[in-house]
RNA sequence: UGUCCUAUGGUGUAAUGGUAACACUGCAGAUUUUGAUUCUGCCUUUCUAGGUUCGAAUCCUAGUAGGACAA
């Protein structure tokens, strides 16, 4: 009997291919599309983007032969989601918006929707592949990296469970994006020459202070620029203990003088260079530290500022999450693992140190932009082992 | 009140009397299924009024503004 599965069609090229492969490999195939956002007012241009987006995945659904289904997750969408965003951004966080998405929406809400359908499996159109293994008679699924290394999206799947990846299908995971879009085009698929998507998964492309006005309020507050060579930022290299190298710089206003004024601490993130509206430097002023108490952001002058590394970071016990459960570091344990801080980031190589307070992670060489309320997802070569959030 | 110094895009600065430039900021685009980063392009400038000169950001005079010294 053939394998059912429910295809999550965005309307863009990876899905379409994703539907049309699996079709091609015998699976009994159902395209469904997910609105989850409609509110166009907050979005860049595009009219009406998730229209178009729906009608192009039904087409591409009709033209496979296979049937097609929309389902409005708007709600959970936003309580799941948007409200999550908006209390990160609040406490001076700055959350992955996407990542939750996969762990919350489409590989939760929307994978219940489709086992209610008698699915099997779900698929989408991620670049990353399943792997799966047996170990001490229990079968194990590896979450690894896409075949093509500049498309690579398994750090968005980084919160992943064993039994979510039981489910779950990547068939365009083993090729390249040159190679999708030559699929889609031999195909006749409509969404053959479609434009990537970009920014906010579902909600498109927002400039964020303004999507963030919608219930952060504007509050003026001072930007103080932090010296290069301030005493405070010594311990993110030097020290010696987890403890210390792992903490974010204390920053206070009297380590600097101010420069500017901004808007809302909460609009802004580590490591942001535009919308501080502060010239007539030689080198760019960086967010190097905000605090939503006092509303304050501290920056720092040059790509190169102290301010703007660490060698170390820390995941709470909470926060730390393990696809391999089986590799799960025992208290007093250490390992050697890549990771990456960021989206489509080389790996870099890093030492774990499991300790009862939770997960200390020491790189090599000092990372730029460690921020707070991002994920850090740590790889044994392609397989993504484990992922968290930064503290 | 007297003397001296300074005045160039939004900001900081550059330009032997010969087409006003660089950086930062801002805006737009490219890249990117988070936020950022990065890349490309674009906007905007000689305090005011006279004068010298073929030609003035540049020299002269006065005004205005800011700063320093003097008291």
């Amino acid at each position: 009997m053939k394998k059912r599965v429910v295809v999550g069609l965005s309307g863009g090229v990876d899905s379409s291919v994703t539907a049309y492969l699996l079709k091609e490999q015998g699976y009994e195939v159902i395209g469904m599309f997910m609105k989850n956002w409609h509110d166009d007012s907050v979005t860049i241009s595009n009219e009406c983007p998730w229209l178009d987006d729906s009608n192009d995945a039904m087409i591409v659904a009709q033209h496979l032969g296979i049937p097609f289904q929309a389902i409005d997750l708007s709600a959970e969408y936003k309580e799941r989601i948007v409200d999550y965003m908006f209390a990160e951004y609040k406490a001076g966080r700055t959350p992955n918006p996407d990542i939750l998405c996969n762990r919350e929406i489409k590989f939760d809400v929307f994978l219940d929707a489709a086992i209610k359908l008698g699915a099997d499996y779900v698929a989408t159109g991620h670049y990353c592949r399943k792997g799966e293994i047996e170990k001490d008679g229990k079968q194990i699924f590896k979450l690894l990296a896409g075949k093509d290394p500049n498309k690579d999206q398994s750090y968005f799947l980084c919160q992943l469970t064993q039994q979510q990846l039981s489910k779950a299908l990547f068939p365009i995971g083993e090729l390249l994006k040159s190679e999708v879009r030559a699929i889609a085009k031999e195909a006749g698929l409509v969404t053959a020459e479609k434009k990537d998507s970009q920014g906010l998964c579902f909600v498109g492309k927002v400039h964020l202070p303004d999507f963030l006005q919608q219930r952060l309020e504007p509050k003026k507050g001072k930007v103080i620029e932090i010296q290069f060579d301030s005493a405070t930022f010594k311990n993110g290299f030097e020290a010696s203990d987890l403890a210390s190298i792992t903490k974010p710089y204390e920053l206070t206003p009297e380590l600097g003088e101010v420069v500017g004024e901004h808007n809302g601490a909460h609009y802004y993130t580590i490591g942001q260079r535009r919308g501080l509206n502060i010239g007539g430097y030689e080198k760019p002023l960086f967010v190097i530290g905000i605090d939503t108490n006092l509303n304050l952001i501290y920056t720092g002058s040059g790509d190169d500022h102290p301010g703007l590394y660490r060698k170390g970071l820390f995941v709470s016990n909470t926060d730390e999450h393990w696809i391999r459960e089986d590799l799960k570091l025992k208290v007093g344990e250490s390992k050697s693992y890549q990771a990456r801080i960021r989206y489509r980031q080389p790996l870099e190589n890093c030492m774990l140190h499991k300790k009862e307070v939770g997960l200390y992670i020491i790189f090599d060489r000092p990372q730029r932009g460690v921020t707070p309320g991002q994920f850090v997802a740590w790889y044994q070569g392609d397989e993504l082992i484990g992922s968290g959030v930064i503290n």
